[in-house]
DNA sequence: TTGACATAGTACCGAACGGTACGGTACACG
DNA sequence: CGTGTACCGTACCGTTCGGTACTATGTCAA
């Protein structure tokens, strides 16, 4: 991958590619991997076989494409609060967190694609599930690992580990949900909202209990 | 394989059929959904394609009976402690527990099938899907009830929704891991003995930090 | 022995798909 | 104007796969 992570990097598509890389997703979405086949997103997309082979070389390279397509799309803004907030203003900041990683992890696009990146899965090497966790889970990771020091220079949180404490912290809010919906359950605490309110209120109170400077043990 | 050695296998298949599912199983493992071709479990299992169609139908039937086949094969031992332990040897029991759920999760037949169910998914009302989530998270999740319910009467834990306690404990116990497995990764804290120890300890003290009695907010 | 039945093995068919090739069109550049 | 480039649309090819049909073999019962 690229190690220059810069910022501007939005993607190595050209707009047209990007409109058809938009119409595979859209298959996908409605109609799993079974949907994406070369002639059917050229037919959705207005574009001729040729074109796909010539961008991505096959169907496998539309695949990876697809996925490193939507995931320079879900670029999220990393605003730091500043280490001088208050602790009430600090949780609240990772219920905002934990309901926005809910949001992306419930989304159909995000599902379709794990779905497609499981279900080639562990055959050759799981390109496309190295792929998705490289290039999906590190934008939410960064978010996370930002937010948790900006906490631990509050004084708010304390603990030795970051990574560590953001595993407790993804565990807590996702838990078994994303299995579930990958399985095609609709969970209703996600749908539900208050419901999931709750949940995330619970989930971000538990993670002070672990993390919070007065609940060490 | 197993002809007789489960007591009250409850499964609808003859020990032909049996090791029919069991060949199509090996061939999923190895080469994932696309090595699970009508031809190809003939070949592996010394059968007719015209037998394969007339046991289950079709393909879909082959993959259905697949799964229910599996998680006929994985009833577990339901031990029921009694309601009179200790607390430190109720933690041992939680931690086993713990553990026998991890080994599940992360054998090779478990994962494959969730690829499938998965791959699939979403499809067609995900019916492999809601066949995997019945059958197979049933046994664990009946275990794990008991288990919970004989902590409560031991007066160890305290809670009063035993199902949101037990939807904790499995984030707690796998949290990422199943989603990290089921796209690829191989996940260090489960293969290395040690570190998958500490794992589970740190899961079980933190559900005892919940849901026990002591510590109660 | 004879006949009913179950199953293996093979051949076959139609459909779908990945990938390639070719003709046609619009546009840029000299 | 001519030439190259990029692209669309379609036709085409070889392969694979799901599903069916047919034959051969073995087994059990009368």
């Amino acid at each position: 991958m690229n190690t220059h992570a810069d910022p501007y990097i939005e993607s190595d598509f050209t707009d047209r590619q990007g409109a058809v890389l938009e119409a595979a997703l859209g298959l996908l979405v409605e109609g799993g991997e079974k949907a994406i086949t070369t002639a059917g997103i050229a037919r959705a997309a207005n574009c001729s076989k040729e074109s796909l082979y010539k961008w991505f070389g096959d169907r496998d390279g539309i695949l990876a494409a697809m996925i490193t397509y939507q995931a320079s799309k879900v670029r999220v803004s990393a605003r730091l609060g500043g280490p001088s907030q208050s602790p009430e203003a600090f949780r609240a900041e990772l219920q905002v967190f934990a309901n926005d990683l809910l949001t992306v992890l419930s989304g159909e696009t995000s599902l379709a694609l794990n779905r497609l990146a499981i279900g080639q899965g562990s055959r050759e090497g799981s390109v496309l599930g190295n792929l998705l966790i490289e290039r999906g889970r590190k934008t939410v990771r960064e978010r996370a690992m930002v937010l948790l020091q900006s906490g631990q220079l509050a004084g708010v949180l304390r603990f030795d580990d970051r990574a560590a404490a953001f595993d407790t912290l993804y565990s807590l809010v996702v838990g078994d949900f994303h299995v579930r919906m990958l399985l095609g359950e609709t969970v209703p605490a996600l749908r539900d909202e208050l419901a999931r309110k709750e949940h995330v209120e619970q989930a971000i109170n538990r993670f002070h209990l672990f993390y919070s400077k007065d609940h060490m043990n």
